[in-house]
DNA sequence: TTGAAAGCGCTAACAG
DNA sequence: CTGTTAGCGCTTTCAA
């Protein structure tokens, strides 16, 4: 059986309030008393006993509330699913996750609702917003309000977030090139559609996927690199068009949103064989169009863990000591191809 | 507040201990106040929580027993991390963990192991072994004594195992045929080593590619089929014999152990850029090989996963009220490529 | 500055 | 057949 509080209280010879009031470093105890008891419970090697603490806890339940972009993109769905089962699991402690969902990436709406979120006092915050200064600022003033923050698929760096929970963006763009690479033989003459240059992430992905083409060694044209703004219609529009003008690119690489609005268009001009689809996510709409071997893979991010993971690192961290620093959590780049897509 | 045990007493107008003896119908109980009382905590929609129950439980410690092949193999190091976390994640709930390690799938040392197992009373068995009679008696036997018996990795069916945690072996061979088929372009021309003919597993990852291979319509021909062993002195033999003796041969594929072995085969050929290798699993020598491009790409099954879950379910099982059976946990197909083999 | 006691929800042992 | 009680480990409140 493990050490427990009052085995160290015996040991130390005062009452278990006493060793729990020095165990939390709250005020009100000798301090010659308070380094006893704290050498004691070192050399015990004391670890507080998650049931109990869970049971005790039960009294002050904890409610996390969090911000996603969700409204209207169904990524999102598979990274609630995952929050939602880590409430499920973490209920009988006492645990319940309260979800704000937004349209869009705009910066004054997330500011509004991080601060809507602030003022109703939530146990913490678990967030996706965008790394622009007034965001930043927005979760500074949360955090000094007591109120720790972890930054979900997204990362805010410099806010004083507790942790990053998500993909590394880079390291995606990266293994697509790997994959692109194999299964290619020609040179490549590319189509880039992302969602916006103002997300890092995105970015990050197009870096990664170049210059892991060159460390292929595969030869490789960027034709164009466009906006889709994440939307299908587009999405659709655009790459008909560049598609038509530049009949030599045969390869579409969507970094973001409006997949399906892309496949549409090289449907449409019958290119299904000649050009390949390298694509990121698997929400409904893609995995139809792998298993139709439109798309030849995806590349996926594990949402439901992103969900899944914040939210038992938030209860982790309340539960412990508060004082331990969360480490990040990057969640692994999955290759999807038709016969995993159902994974 | 979750609806506790106490407001089912208090609604039923009898006392928490008559509520917990109908709730673990337990004997001793009017069968009219039986029923009264559940049909009360039907109503309220009763849930035990798990906290109080994990600490009142602490008092009856459990420790879950474990029959792993893993001697020699190092596929298992990973597995053996998984079922370690579990317990560490469980430990303050009065989980602990016994793992016993043998080698090889010798029918005879699992049988004499399992028995040993149950004689040493642990609350719970978790097996990888065999599937044939002789070990299916020994779970039987297990079982009849009132000891609960999951499988992981290798499921031994109708055997009374409450479930089997593992990857599903013909979908992992339909996967490497699919993606085989994205990065061969030609015909194929198969070397497929296999670990034993008498192994379940293997015998459906050659299956499930063969029929992959026909649904993807990859032209291919098997030049020769041979086992391993899982020794990779052996699998150096006759693969150096083997693709000296067939220089059409174009493609390896590697069921089981045994890899280093055919890789070094290859490149003492100077067959690297003419022969794809194929692998499962991504142990250390596995990893090297897929960066330094002697193999393709390599199907991983998640083996964390499947040791943590193998405890996980187990512990809730027992905490539960025993009666719901588990649901089997199949993990996923992981296709690993240069790019993301260090996930 | 400290101790004692109550209680979180559940289970088990003991009385009746 | 059923109620009472004690206790799992921890936190918090009240009293001293």
């Amino acid at each position: 059986m493990a050490v427990t509080i009052k085995d160290i209280a015996r040991e130390a010879g005062v009452s278990r309030g006493t060793v729990d009031r020095v165990l939390h470093n709250r005020t009100g105890v000798k301090p010659e008393v308070a380094i006893k008891v704290r050498e004691i419970a070192e050399r015990l090697g004391f670890f507080p006993n998650k049931a109990g603490k869970a049971l005790a806890a039960l009294k002050q339940p904890m409610t996390f509330g969090c911000l996603l972009p969700s409204i209207g993109n169904p990524f999102f769905d598979d990274l609630i699913d995952g929050l939602r089962m880590a409430e499920r699991e973490l209920s009988d402690f006492g645990v319940s996750v309260d979800i704000m969902q937004v349209k869009s990436f705009d910066t004054e709406v997330h500011v509004r609702t991080i601060n809507a979120l602030k003022e109703k006092n939530y146990t913490a915050l678990c967030i996706t917003s965008v790394d622009v200064p007034e965001v930043k600022q927005a979760i500074e003033a949360t955090i000094a309000k007591g109120i720790p923050v972890v930054c979900v698929n997204t990362d805010i760096p410099d806010s004083g977030r507790l942790c990053y929970i998500g993909p590394d963006y880079y390291h995606g763009g990266k293994t697509a090139a790997g994959l692109l690479s194999m299964i290619c033989k020609e040179k490549a003459s590319l189509l880039i559609l992302t969602g916006s240059f103002h997300i890092h992430g995105h970015n990050e992905r197009i870096k990664g996927f170049l210059e892991g083409l060159e460390e292929r060694k595969l030869p490789f044209e960027v034709i164009q690199t466009q906006e889709s703004l994440d939307d299908n219609e587009h999405a659709y529009a655009i790459t008909l068009e560049i598609l038509e003008k530049n009949p030599q690119i045969n390869c579409i690489y969507v970094v973001a949103a409006g997949v399906e609005g892309a496949c549409r268009a090289v449907i449409a001009l019958n290119k299904e064989s000649s050009v390949k689809v390298v694509t990121f996510d698997d929400i409904p709409t893609t995995k139809m169009l792998v298993k139709q071997k439109i798309i030849s893979f995806t590349l996926c991010q594990e949402p439901i863990q992103q969900g899944y993971r914040a939210i038992q690192k938030l209860f982790s961290y309340m539960m412990g000591n508060q004082r331990t620093p969360l480490s990040d959590s990057i969640t692994n780049t999955i290759i999807k191809i038709r016969e995993n897509i159902e994974d």
